[in-house]
DNA sequence: CGATTTTGACCTGCGC
DNA sequence: GCGCAGGTCAAAATCG
């Protein structure tokens, strides 16, 4: 029954797809400062998120973004001629038809030219004019096209540039911070791993969601463990112990230990720490930000997103106020991940990321992962200590960035116990006539979703046109150049050039809705603006908010699949 | 045979 | 202090 369905069948078959190609997921991070919208929402008790304990999460939709992107394109593919859009595409591919997107979205060069057709209707001679006319004006549309998008081209350097220097003023301040704190006190611990550890969660604040196994995969090994039970629920060590063996394996064990905060921690952080009261302020600080959670709601009849990784079931329940059980999953990927999942059954599925991933993500996982991370560190970022409301800026503004069509989509509760960023894509965005299903949800077959990846293995493929991922790729890369420390987690090996389609789909997606978004220009503006006005408030908070690399970062998904999700996941 | 899912029980934290 | 709910573990069953 179930099996069927959820696992693909116990036979692992599926889930081999494991190919290790790190990327680079920080990209959004950048975008924290800039609070766009705000759209505080209560987390409803329907996710529950996992235990209500307090924790913070972050919802995010993927697929809205995907199907809107679809949705633009089409829109504006149907508005123009197509002539426009032959033209345009064969000239511009696919980075002109965002642009067109972005620029066209008034549409007014398309509306001319039909204005003019109409206009001309008439007559025969019209006609030769016309056509003399709608010449002149593709040409001169096509130069309006190219000048948008080098201005777009420069927009996007600009952007780089701020976010690099963003981040590098942000890695200094926490620098400067952590110099502050420790060089006070005690300076509790000269131990060098401890100290390593500790340096990495106070500069490099952004652990939150680590995607790939990061340079400090060591780090995030070990907070991954404590993630994954820990942060959703400390309780047990026991449990922890469970993963210990694969922990264990993990060689990362020790250092991790070290300096998370989790629960594995507590032996070896009371060794080291003994001194400390500043580690453990540091530590609750990276509980806290672990805390943060990501969730992306999206309309799939999957049981599970197919989000790239391979996740493995290892308990379910039934959760009270849902009629739907809840499952929960871990990531299977790496033996320590930290990363997991619970499901529930709905006609939306929503899944909560919690944890961040301790080993290289597939292309494919890798864009889910970026925009958890992305989603998380903003909200980290803003919802540092005391400023919720900067939290909440960030966190809309991420969701705008994230999902750009749908600035509504995205949510912040900041009433959980833990923070968490709701990415809706279960609806259409305003622009977006049809809301498109996940693709990760599809009924079909996984092996849709799935693009065969070079390895053999499997990765999860978003309906994303490659245009939109040959944007992300780009956009990643300038994001990785500016974060430095998550370029270093990324620093992974990279998959095959080849493989570009499955990575980037969620990345893509929103780097592709970023650049679509008809607002871009104006949003760019104004997070850039708000990026260099909020530095410095943020700064605190984002040397804060940085550290959420950290790791523990747990995933919990609740799905609410009616339709065909019920099928599948009633059987669960 | 190995991997995965299912299911019941246990443990922990929170609220009353 | 008790009960509830959430989360996890571990044994059994299933499938490739």
């Amino acid at each position: 029954m179930d099996k069927g369905h959820l696992g693909g069948g116990g036979g692992g078959g599926g889930l081999l797809a494991l190919d290790a190609s790190p990327r680079q997921l920080g990209f959004l991070n950048l975008l924290s400062p800039a609070p766009f919208h705000r759209s505080m929402e209560a987390d409803d008790g329907g996710g529950g998120g996992g235990g209500g304990r307090g924790r913070r999460s972050i919802e995010v939709d993927f697929f809205s973004d995907e199907k809107k992107n679809m949705k633009k394109s089409r829109a504006s593919a149907g508005a123009d001629a197509e002539d426009h859009k032959d033209q345009a595409s064969a000239a511009g591919l696919a980075i002109k038809k965002e642009d067109l997107t972005i620029n066209l979205l008034p549409g007014n060069n398309t509306r001319s030219d039909r204005s003019m057709v109409v206009d001309d209707d008439g007559a025969s001679r019209a006609d030769q004019d016309r056509n003399g006319r709608n010449t002149g004006e593709l040409a001169v549309i096509q130069a309006e096209l190219s000048r948008m998008n080098e201005e777009n081209q420069r927009l996007r350097g600009m952007l780089t540039q701020v976010n690099n220097s963003y981040h590098a003023l942000q890695m200094h301040l926490v620098a400067l911070m952590q110099q502050r704190t420790q060089m006070p006190p005690v300076q509790p611990q000269q131990p060098p791993t401890h100290e390593d550890g500790k340096n990495e969660s106070a500069i490099v604040p952004r652990q939150f969601l680590g995607l790939g196994p990061s340079g400090a995969s060591a780090d995030v090994a070990e907070e991954p463990s404590n993630s994954s039970t820990e942060v959703g629920s400390p309780r047990r060590s026991s449990s922890n112990g469970n993963e210990d063996p694969e922990r264990g394996e993990n060689p990362d064990g020790p250092s991790t230990a070290g300096w998370l905060p989790g629960r594995g921690m507590s032996q070896q952080q009371q060794q080291q720490l003994g001194a400390a009261a500043k580690g453990h302020d540091q530590q609750a600080q990276e509980a806290t930000m672990r805390k943060a959670r990501v969730s992306v709601r999206a309309r799939s009849e999957a049981p599970i997103i197919a989000d790239g990784c391979q996740w493995r079931k290892y308990g379910q329940k039934m959760a009270k106020g849902n009629p739907c059980p809840r499952a929960y999953y871990r990531c299977t990927m790496a033996t320590g991940c930290p990363v997991q999942r619970c499901a529930e059954d709905r006609t939306i599925l929503i899944t909560t990321y919690e944890g961040t991933h301790n080993h290289p993500l597939p292309p494919a996982a890798m864009a889910m992962a970026s925009t958890t991370s992305a989603a998380a560190s903003m909200l980290l970022s803003g919802s540092m200590p005391s400023a919720d409301g900067a939290g909440l800026m960030s966190s809309n503004f991420l969701a705008r960035t994230v999902l750009p069509c749908s600035s509504s989509m995205a949510t912040i509760s900041a009433s959980a116990p833990f923070p968490t960023v709701t990415l809706d894509l279960t609806h259409a965005p305003p622009g977006a006539p049809n809301a498109m299903p996940l693709n990760v949800a599809r009924p079909h077959a996984p092996g849709q979703f799935h693009v065969p990846m070079p390895g053999g293995g499997m990765a999860p493929a978003f309906a994303m046109p490659p245009h939109m991922l040959y944007n992300q790729s780009k956009f990643s890369g300038l994001q990785m150049s500016s974060d430095s420390v998550d370029a270093g987690q990324f620093a992974q090996p990279r998959p095959p050039m080849g493989l570009p389609g499955q990575l980037s789909d969620t990345v893509s997606a929103a780097a592709a809705a970023i650049t679509a978004d008809p607002n871009f220009t104006v949003a760019l503006a104004a997070a850039i603006s708000s990026i260099m006005a909020g530095q410095h408030a943020a700064g605190n908070s984002n040397a804060n908010n940085s550290n959420n690399n950290t790791s523990n970062n747990n995933v919990t998904t609740t799905s609410n699949n009616t339709t065909s999700n019920n099928t599948n996941s009633e059987t669960q």
